[in-house]
DNA sequence: GCACCGATCGCCT
DNA sequence: GGCGATCGGTGCT
């Protein structure tokens, strides 16, 4: 299936976190490829957003990638022990970014299980934004990388847009002021992927 | 140089 | 529902 291309990403985090959903992620990792069909996104929308790493237009060794060109991924480092990862979007210079938060496994599920250690369901192998990236095995090393090279190992494919959507909030995001209200997580209602209880909860975000 | 805290997760009660 | 793990980024002394 084809990658898609760096137009698609150019344009607002809340214009295109919505569309991601139903999307394929993918990953090249030794022999094999990796996929997940995006089934729960949450969108950054730059220097305003208070939630953002970006906020008030910070711009740090950090936060430089998410300043890059449209189809650039951005990862990284929290708690000391998960990474997470996002997809930059919006014209360059302008900080906004999708943080995709869980992934319907597809392609690939051995790996993402010796990925794991630990054993879980097939669902629950990239649930959360932790989880993914541990089983994809996405790390600081992938920061900064091109979605849209021709030949790079990370990629996004067309898949069909999902269905029903429902929003909430963010998640995790509790100090952030108004902005932390805003319903900029998108997710697929009851798909067993999807994190957090939250998700089968609906419009309000809460069960 | 250093102290604080985080776009999380899983195990504990 | 609560909390500890664990460490890099950030901003302040």
């Amino acid at each position: 299936m084809a990658r898609l291309p760096r137009s698609f990403f150019a344009r607002t985090a809340d214009e295109l976190a919505p569309d991601l959903l139903g999307r394929i992620f993918a990953r090249r990792v030794g022999g094999d490829v990796l996929r997940g069909r995006i089934v729960e996104v949450e969108a950054y929308l730059g220097p305003q957003d208070q939630a953002s790493h970006a906020r008030n237009g910070r711009r740090t060794p950090r936060t430089e990638v998410m300043y890059a060109r449209p189809g650039t991924l951005y990862v990284y480092f929290t708690y000391g022990v998960h990474h997470c990862l996002n997809v930059v979007c919006a014209e360059e210079g302008l900080p906004h970014a999708v943080l995709i938060r869980a992934l319907e496994p597809l392609d690939g599920l051995d790996t993402m299980r010796r990925h794991r250690g630990t054993p879980v369901p097939d669902a629950a192998l990239c649930r959360g934004p932790g989880n993914l990236c541990r089983a994809l095995g996405v790390t600081l090393a992938d920061n900064a990388t091109d979605l849209c090279a021709p030949s790079g190992d990370i990629w996004l494919e067309g898949g069909a847009r999902a269905g029903r959507a429902r929003r909430s909030a963010r998640i995790g995001v509790g100090s952030a002021g108004a902005w932390a209200a805003r319903r900029l997580r998108w997710f697929e209602p009851e798909n067993p992927a999807v994190s957090g209880k939250r998700a089968l909860s609906g419009r309000s975000g809460r069960t």
